[in-house]
DNA sequence: AAGTGGTCTAGACCACTGA
DNA sequence: CAGTGGTCTAGACCACTTG
C-alpha cells in the first residue's frame, strides 16, 4: 500500500504524505492538495488508466489516513480539473482523453497573428491594493519535461504524425506587469533540443527559436480555441486555483511546404485576456 | 436581518433560506446553494455593491442559521463564478466587472462565420452510458429579461453606446445530441421585441430574426475569446457545475454603416466544443 | 491582539445507483 | 439491499492581514 511511516516530516500533521520529489511544492501544502497530487501521479503513471474506478472515498480515507471530507477536497481538484468523472452512487473515474468536437472551418481567412498578446497592463481594480508594472515581463522557459505517454504528449504527437518519442518538449511562462499570465507547451518533431535554448529561466521568444534551431520557417496551419479548468501544474505556474477557468488556444505550425512542424498548446488565465478579432477597419 | 423564521418550508432543514420566487430549483435544491443564490441576489440588487466587503464567515453563519463549512460552500461558488474575491485575512469581496485587456488586433482579416457550430456530436466516452442524437437539436429561446443595471446589462449598453434602459434582451440555449452546448445573450438596441419572438421555447435563429425584427443586415464588428467558470445561472442552463469553465465569444455586430446594433455573449461549455480556425487549405 | 479566511477532524444522515 | 458520493453539523487549530 505504500505505507512510508514518515520520510521527508512535512511542517503540517502528514498521515503519510510527504511531499515528493517531483513536486516539493511549498513547506507547507495542504494535505488535500499533497492527497490529490499523489493521486493525479497514479493516474499519470497508469495506476488508475482511463475509465477506471478511483477507489472509493472511505478506502482513500482509510488508506492514506485522513478524514473523508480531506479525501473529497483532493478529488474535487482533479474533477475540477477534468481528471476524474464523478458519478454519484457509483465511484469516480479517471477521464479518457478529451473528445475533439468541430469546429468552425474557415477557408477563406487570411493568416494574421492570433498570438502575439500585446497587451495593455490591466490596473488593479479598486479595492485592492495597486500593484505597478513590473520588471521581468516576456516568455521564459520552466522546463524542458522527457516527452512520456502523458495524455497531452500522445495528442501532441498525434498532431504531428509522429511517435511520442520523436518529439522534445520545451513549456515556458509569459509574464506581463509581474504575473504571470499564459503557460505554454511547445512540441516539435526534433531533438535534442540546445541545451541553451532549454535552459529553465531563460528568456526568449519560443517559437522564433525554436524555429530557427529547426532552421526552418513556420506558418499557422490552424489554431483553436478551448477552455479548461486549470489543472494542478497550470495552476501552479500561474498562480491561480486549480479549476480557474483557461482560455486554451493550441494549434500547428507548419513549413511553408505544409509539414506540420509544431504543436503549441497556450493556456491563458481567462480573468486576464481575451482575444479579440476586429472586422472592420478602424 | 431579514428573519423569517419558515415561510414556504423545504424539503430540507431550512434555517432562513426558502427557495425564491426568482429561483425555485428542484424541491431539494442543497442550502449552500440556495445560500450562494441569495448572496447572488443581494449583490445583483446592489446590497453588495461592487468592490464591497462580504459580512464575514461567522456573521453569514449566524446571519442564516448555518454551520460555517456552509457558508464557505456557497461564497466558493461564487468565488469560481468569479462574482467574488477572497482575500485571506481580510474578507471576501464583491468583483468589479471585469477590466478589458488587449488584445490581438486583426485589421486585415476577411469576414467568416466564427459563430456557426456546425458540431459532430461528440461520442460519449467509454465508461458512460452510449447516448444517441436526439431530437430537439437547434436554439431555443429562453427569456427575454428585463433588462436592468444589471453588469452584464451595463457592459452591453457600453459596447452598444446605449444606456441600458433602452436596450431589449433575449437569452436562448443552443441543443445539440440532446444537451444545451451553449447558452447565448442578444442585446438589441430597440425594442420592444415580438411577443412571438421571445416567446420562452420558441426555435429558431435569434440573430437573424433579431435582424429581420429589426428590418437590417447585421455584419461582424468584432468578436473575441475569453474563459469564465460558469455562474449560477449559466450553470444551471447547460447542466454543469457552477464553476465549470466555458468558453466565451462575445462581440458586436453592426449593420452596413457601422452602426452597433447587436451585442452578443455566448457561453459554451469548454468541455464540449472547440473553435477552430484553419490557415491553410486542405 | 483581534479578526479574517484556510484546513482538518469526527460523526451523522441523506440521495442515488446498481445488483 | 449494500455501497457510492452529497450534504451538513460542531468544534478545533492554523495562517494571514491589519491596526
Amino acid at each position: 500500500m505504500a505505507t512510508n511511516p514518515a520520510d521527508t516530516p512535512n511542517t503540517r500533521n502528514t498521515p503519510n504524505l510527504p511531499n515528493t520529489a517531483d513536486h516539493p511544492g511549498p513547506p507547507s501544502t495542504p494535505l488535500y492538495r499533497r492527497l490529490a497530487r499523489r493521486l493525479q501521479e497514479r493516474i499519470d503513471a497508469g495506476a488508475y488508466p482511463a475509465g477506471a474506478r478511483l477507489p472509493s472515498e472511505p478506502e482513500l480515507s482509510a488508506e492514506f489516513g485522513v478524514n473523508r471530507l480531506t479525501v473529497r477536497q483532493a478529488v474535487a481538484e482533479l474533477e475540477r480539473a477534468a481528471v476524474v468523472e464523478i458519478r454519484r452512487g457509483v465511484g469516480t473515474f479517471v477521464r479518457p482523453p478529451a473528445v475533439r468536437v468541430s469546429i468552425a472551418v474557415d477557408p477563406r481567412s487570411q493568416r494574421f497573428d492570433l498570438g502575439s498578446v500585446q497587451a495593455a497592463l490591466p490596473e488593479a481594480g479598486q479595492g485592492g491594493g495597486s500593484r505597478g508594472a513590473d520588471r521581468g515581463d516576456g516568455e521564459f522557459v520552466v522546463a524542458a519535461p522527457p516527452v512520456t505517454g502523458s495524455a497531452q504528449d500522445a495528442e501532441a504527437a498525434r498532431q504531428l504524425g509522429r511517435e511520442p518519442h520523436e518529439l522534445s518538449r520545451v513549456d515556458s511562462v509569459i509574464r506581463l506587469g509581474g504575473r504571470a499570465r499564459a503557460a505554454s507547451s511547445y512540441w516539435v518533431p526534433f531533438g535534442p533540443l540546445p541545451a541553451e535554448l532549454v535552459r529553465p529561466g531563460r528568456p526568449g521568444n519560443l517559437v522564433l527559436d525554436l524555429a530557427r534551431a529547426a532552421g526552418v520557417e513556420l506558418e499557422y496551419d490552424w489554431r483553436a480555441f478551448g477552455a479548461v479548468g486549470a489543472d494542478l501544474a497550470d495552476a501552479e505556474l500561474l498562480g491561480v486555483p486549480p479549476g480557474t477557468a483557461l482560455l486554451v488556444r493550441e494549434g500547428v505550425s507548419c513549413t511553408p511546404d505544409g509539414t506540420a512542424a509544431l504543436y503549441v498548446r497556450r493556456r491563458i488565465d481567462g480573468s486576464s485576456a481575451r482575444f479579440v478579432l476586429h472586422f472592420r477597419d478602424r
